[in-house]
DNA sequence: CACTGGTATAGCATCGTTGCTATGGCCTGG
DNA sequence: CCAGGCCATAGCAACGATGCTATACCAGTG
């Protein structure tokens, strides 16, 4: 079927509710995205959990919530992710027209 | 004068020492830094912080403490500030040696 | 079958951000 | 001088993420 997969558009389209209640969804699809985008460069580097973990001061038990996206992750630890990971975290704002 | 500035990349290259300590030194720069650019943001739409925080339901004191760098603010928060800024937020890891 | 390694999940304590209210300083206008 | 708007800060309650330990599930392997 071709209408299979879910509606985001549609759902991004209630804006106008109360403050607060599509940026909230908005930060746990990004939370979900995160996960898999350090779950891809862990994977890459041939690393377990654990030994992610280990290098970013965590614990395999918050590795594994975080890559599936649990919780909504906070920039000290997405720090310590990136340096373990030996990339380079970016957090900006950008107009809603230019692409970046 | 020339050197006015803090020396941040001799700070940085304290690298190596336990997991989380200069993360969490990058993470407060990343809040100040992301408080400075709503900041811009917010006064080149001519807003109040009362302004902003009734658009991005939070409250003026939240502001305030968000653009002086207080607190190393939280994704969800950053959403609800982008959305009512009329931006969009950019979350993202990068190889360290590209540029974006 | 037992054993091992990797991953997912649970429960609880702790820490930090946020929400909220209130206040003080600063500036401008009346 | 007083009033009002704007910003900064403080104190406290509540919420949420993280740290931590332990456990369960699964796939290989001997």
């Amino acid at each position: 079927m071709v209408g299979d997969r879910t509606d985001w558009s549609a759902m991004r389209d209630r804006r106008m509710a109360e403050p607060g209640a599509v940026e909230a969804y908005d930060a746990a699809r990004l939370a979900f995205e995160l996960g898999r985008a350090v779950r891809e460069l862990r994977e890459r580097r041939g690393w377990s959990q654990s030994q992610l973990a280990q290098a970013s001061g965590m614990t395999q038990s918050a590795v594994a919530r975080f890559e599936a996206g649990g919780t909504v992750p906070t920039l000290p630890v997405l720090e310590r992710l990136a340096t373990a990971l030996d990339v380079s975290l970016h957090v900006s704002f950008a107009p809603r027209d230019a692409a970046a």
